[in-house]
This record gives structure tokens, C-alpha cells and sequence, in this order.
DNA sequence: CGTCCCCTTGAGTTATTTCAACACTCGTGG
DNA sequence: CCACGAGTGTTGAAATAACTCAAGGGGACG
């Protein structure tokens, strides 16, 4: 729909777009592409669009959401930088998805993509790799959802952004408390008292709401294994 | 670790594994198997263990299941005639699956079907095909489970159950209300509860605990789009 | 006929949500 | 420089959806 429009109209940097591009999307797996830049809560893809392009995040992050009629709305995923999102198989994007903070993001034609997974063999199962990723996280996301309680969804999702931050110790929580909420499947209030708790018990650092350090990681890890 | 003991000591009838059968798994994937029967309840493959085969369900019914460590259980999901399971990225299983009743089951070497994905390429689509309408599922469960109450769930649940039967309004439910309730992340007595609520509201009819009947469709439909 | 298993229902409990108030940070403009 | 307002996070108190515990019903089966 506007996938011509919104995001060129929302460079924050003239001559952010640089087309011709090689995008190394997997080990194996290159193609031509570009970048563009993605200020903080830009919509990158809305939800039921056609899914035009696949998508890596460069630096920043960014959050895939859905929602009910009624507004309910669910995080299915953060991506940090290195991550590829909105590999579909269907034509249309399934979830929207937003820049948590101001992120450069490179886009493939997906049609570039699927000629490229007929011909070349190594890049087809790059792809299915991809998707296996993806759903092997999704499956360890709906454990979480169905069976853990809100003490035991923080410490996981900690231990999540710890594993993927260069300090394993010192975080920077990009997203605000309602998407950690929609994410966890769970409201504002409990993250926020969750994340009192943790701090109350000294497992947690927490000298500003974005800034986490993790003081007792075998704590956490107890939790999080649901033990 | 017992994929070469436990299903063959465990066929109920005798003759039941024909080796070298050619098993369909998708429109254009064809590999060489075999057939085995497994009784109600009975264990498919293990959590961990290693992901030898890939597996159809032929008849009857299959569920996959994961566990915390302090035995809290989650069903990921119900298998049915035609659908494909077990298949992994990783080397290990990283979940279980049991029979719900007695199951004929087909079997595929993971190998043979890596050897075919590498020589053809409608092969490896068709892999990649398969996990990526897996990841659909899962991803509208999250939802389900990240955002819907527990009227709302099973709404949703009975819908997907009869969109994968013969007839859409007369529902034979193989699996038990703990089943449901593991799956929908909720607890026997609510799932309990949440039936009797809509044979109260005329909604379903419920002769037997595993028959139901869906009297209001349009009712249960607006409850599972959540509004 | 008794036992086992599963399902249902009731009553009381609890984890989480909801509603409400207040604190903090950060621009903006007087 | 300070006042102001918007946005975000924290905390308290009350409400509630779902859970836990407990009892009883109904088939299936030996």
C-alpha cells in the first residue's frame, strides 16, 4: 500500500536510500538491495500489505505487532541488528511492523529472493533456515505464553536480550515497558512491578527504566527454566 | 535413543511396518518410508531426542507436547490426517510426540529427505513450504495465547478443530480436556467450564464430552476474532 | 459390583488486571 | 531560568478472571 511512500517520505537522512546494493541476508545467501533509515515508531510494513520486500535490520531494532479488533494488541517478535524480518510465505504481511528506535534497515525484493531460491539450491535452504530459526524461537515464545507466570516471562525475556547484547551483563532496553507488556502477554503494570521486584531482591540493577544490569544471573536462570 | 526400540516393540498389530512404501508428504515431495501403528497415548518420539525421521500422520491423531522442570505441560500442537511433524532444523527433537488415539503413522529417513532437498529444488521448497505454514500456526497461537481470555480461546479452538473436518458443525474431539487445556494454555476445570458455558448460550451442544456441535457459529466466530 | 479415569461443578484463593494517583524526564516556550 | 505539558514509568488499592482444592457423577472394564 504505502510501501512506496510512507518510508521514502520518512528519511530522516537526505541520501539515506542507496540503491544497488549487495545485502548479505544468511551465510550463503546475498542479493541485491538497499537501505533506509527508520525513525523511532516509523511503521517499516503494516499489517495485510503485500509482502513486497524482505528485510534486515542494519542497526536499531525493530518490533513486529498484531492486534485484535478490540485494540489488544501482541509484540510477536523484537529483531536486533543481524536479524532478517517479514519472510512470509503467504503474499501478504501477517503482523505490522515498527522501528523500536531510530533504525537502518536493508530491503531485497522478495521476488529477487524466490527466483534466486529456484535456481540456486544453497540459497533455498538458506531460506527454509531462516524459517526454522524463526519458528524454533516462536515455539520457545509460546511455552512462555501458555505456561510461565509473569516472574518467570521477565527473567526469560532478560536472559533473552542479555544473549544478544555485546555486554552480557550491561543492557540497553530499547523498547518501552508496554512493548515488553505486549510482548509477554502481560500489562504495563506487572512488567513494571516485576521489574521493582527484581531489583528489590537484588538480582537486577536498575539505575534508569532502560538501563538493566544483571546482578544474579543464576537467579534469573532458575526462574526462567521454571524451576 | 529408543526410535529403534519402543515403536517397533510397540505395534499393535502385527505386520503394520511395510518398509518401502513411497509416502507423499507434500504436493511435490515424495520419499521413501514406512507405515507403523501407535497406540492411544503412545510416545512417538522424545523430547531431545534425536530428529531421525519425519513423520505424517496417516489416521487418528498426534499431539505435541513440551515440559518445565517442575512438570507444568504444554501442548503445541494437534496433528491430523495429512499433516507432516518432527521436522527439524536442529539434530535433536525439541519436543515430544505422543499418539492422542491409536494412529497409523508414516515415517520418512530425515537424511533421505536432506538428499533430496539438496538435489531438488521443488524438493527444498516444499520443506521450506511446510515449516513456514508451521510458523503461521504457531504465530496465530501466540496470539491466542499472549492476548485471548478463556472464552475466547476455546471459541478459537473449536473453529480450528472444525476446519479440519469432514463435517464442519458435528466435532469428535480426540483429545481429553487436559489435552485442550495444555494446549490453550488454561487449567482442565476452565476448559470444563468454558463447554458448559456455551451449551448454556445455545452455542454448542455437547451430547457426549468429546461430541460437540456448533449450533452459533457466527457466536463463536466473533468471540475468537476477539471482539 | 467395584474401581478407575475422566469430566463436571462448587467454593474459596490468588495472580494479574484495572483504575487511579503520582513521579520523572525532556522538550518547548514564556 | 523556570513553568508547563506530554509521554513514560512506578506504586497503591480494589476488582476479577482464572486457578486450586474438593466433592461428586458417569462410563468403561474387569
Amino acid at each position: 500500500m504505502h510501501m512506496q511512500k510512507a518510508p521514502i517520505g520518512s528519511i530522516p537522512v537526505p541520501g539515506a536510500v542507496k540503491a544497488g546494493r549487495t545485502i548479505q541476508l544468511a551465510p550463503n545467501l546475498e542479493a541485491t538491495g538497499f537501505k533506509m533509515c527508520f525513525s523511532r515508531n516509523e511503521e517499516v510494513f503494516g499489517e495485510d500489505e503485500p509482502a513486497e520486500f524482505v528485510y534486515k535490520v542494519i542497526s536499531g531494532a525493530v518490533r513486529t505487532t498484531r492486534v485484535l479488533h478490540d485494540g489488544r494488541r501482541q509484540v510477536g517478535a523484537f529483531h536486533s541488528p543481524g536479524d532478517v524480518f517479514g519472510l512470509e510465505c503467504r503474499e501478504n504481511h501477517r503482523c505490522s511492523a515498527e522501528a523500536v528506535v531510530d533504525s537502518e534497515i536493508a530491503l531485497v525484493k522478495r521476488s529477487t529472493l524466490e527466483g534466486l531460491a529456484l535456481r540456486d539450491n544453497a540459497a533455498a535452504c538458506e531460506l527454509w533456515n531462516l524459517t526454522s530459526r524463526e519458528l524454533v524461537r516462536v515455539e520457545d515464545h509460546t511455552l512462555l505464553l501458555a505456561r510461565k507466570n509473569a516472574v518467570e516471562r521477565l527473567a526469560t525475556f532478560l536472559l533473552e536480550v542479555s544473549a544478544r547484547m555485546p555486554s552480557r551483563t550491561a543492557l540497553e532496553l530499547p523498547m518501552s515497558r508496554g512493548d515488553i507488556a505486549d510482548y509477554l502477554g502481560l500489562t504495563i503494570e506487572t512488567v513494571s512491578r516485576t521489574f521493582s521486584t527484581f531489583r528489590r531482591d537484588r538480582a537486577i540493577g536498575l539505575p534508569r527504566p532502560e538501563q538493566v544490569h544483571l546482578l544474579r544471573r543464576d537467579y534469573l536462570e532458575a526462574l526462567a527454566d521454571g524451576g
